[in-house]
DNA sequence: ACAGGTGTTAACTTATGCTTGACAGCCAAA
DNA sequence: TTTGGCTGTCAAGCATAAGTTAACACCTGT
């Protein structure tokens, strides 16, 4: 990796501005600024930065786009990687091959009947979402729990301590998504 | 501005790594790394995408734009959100309040039996998944098809031309999540 | 023919990303 | 005490690449 691609031209042109517009407004020479779009060149984190503001998104949304997985996509139910260092009771499963560039982590979570994640609270940084697709959990977050039936789902920031339940009879199946990835 | 903090010592320090392992990893001087650390010299693009890699995090939240998300957490069945400019014989249902700090946009889709896509591929940024939860739906990267069925799941780079399909005789249901949210 | 817009490229200068090599502080074993 | 091996920091310098200027080719409208 001796480049890091920025994706600019895409949102430039959605909000209708000249390359050269947005060079101005950036302080930089027009040449740079197509040098970079076209990926000859690398701004500097300043410069990133100012970009990213100026185009109303952050630095993460202007390179993560760029992102490039490989390899096989498919995970079938049988190949599924089979966390060990789980939860006693709980089950879970790597969606998909663990791959640095992979901006999401799909992780399956079987939950056997009156089991939970443990005394402590996890807090990490990022976002996750989760539906449940069997049974009934309790997500608490931050002593605000809430009730997730089949079909329900939630989106929280990881930053918020959470912990999770099954409180139902029983066996309780629920699809969990976070980004970035923790494992 | 002429110099972006970067936030490493924390996460490093959380990793027990010291600063010389980590310049080691990095393949930088631990000196630059000390002085990245304590924001006397900015790093390229390409070595802070190292650091954020080596610290299993991502740039955004080394330059501190940890996106907060606010509002209630939860989407209940009932109060789905149904898009209506979708797919004929294929509801797609958001499973999330739209939030532009959203980072991940999950997407629940009911299927009819031999239903499809449309003509035209889709080719965005970003990356998606797929895990299908009840029936079997084709899902076509680049021309070519894979066959998911229930409990299977897929992981791949929205840039490449994707369609999918409803391929069996019965309803399918698949649950889609798109980073970064595409509507 | 212009004039004014679009984005791209080559060649150059200069700033800075990154290095080497030294430094001081700390802890443990001899 | 000394030695050794860690820890992180700093000053000075080099070489690379960030950013410049000035040209280019392509439009569209007058």
């Amino acid at each position: 990796m001796n480049i890091v691609r920025v994706n600019i031209k895409n949102l430039r042109e959605e909000r209708r501005i000249s390359l050269r517009a947005l060079a101005r407004q950036l302080k930089i020479s027009a040449s740079f600024l197509s040098q970079i779009e076209t990926g000859k060149a690398s701004p500097s984190l300043v410069t990133l930065k100012n970009i990213a503001n100026a185009l109303q998104t952050t630095v993460g949304n202007l390179i993560g786009e760029s992102q490039k997985v490989t390899g096989n996509p498919v995970t079938t139910e049988k190949e599924r990687l089979h966390l060990n260092r789980a939860f006693k009771g709980i089950n879970v499963y790597l969606l998909t091959a663990p791959d640095p560039n992979k901006q999401m982590e799909p992780l399956l979570l079987h939950m056997d009947e009156h089991t939970d994640s443990g005394d402590s609270a996890y807090t990490h940084f990022g976002q996750e979402f989760v539906f449940v697709i069997k049974g009934a959990i309790e997500i608490s977050l931050n002593k605000t729990t809430y009730t997730l039936k089949k079909g329900d789902s939630i989106y929280f920031n990881s930053s918020i301590p959470h912990t999770f339940r099954n409180i139902g009879k029983e066996k309780a199946e629920a699809l969990w998504v976070d980004t970035p990835p923790t494992f």
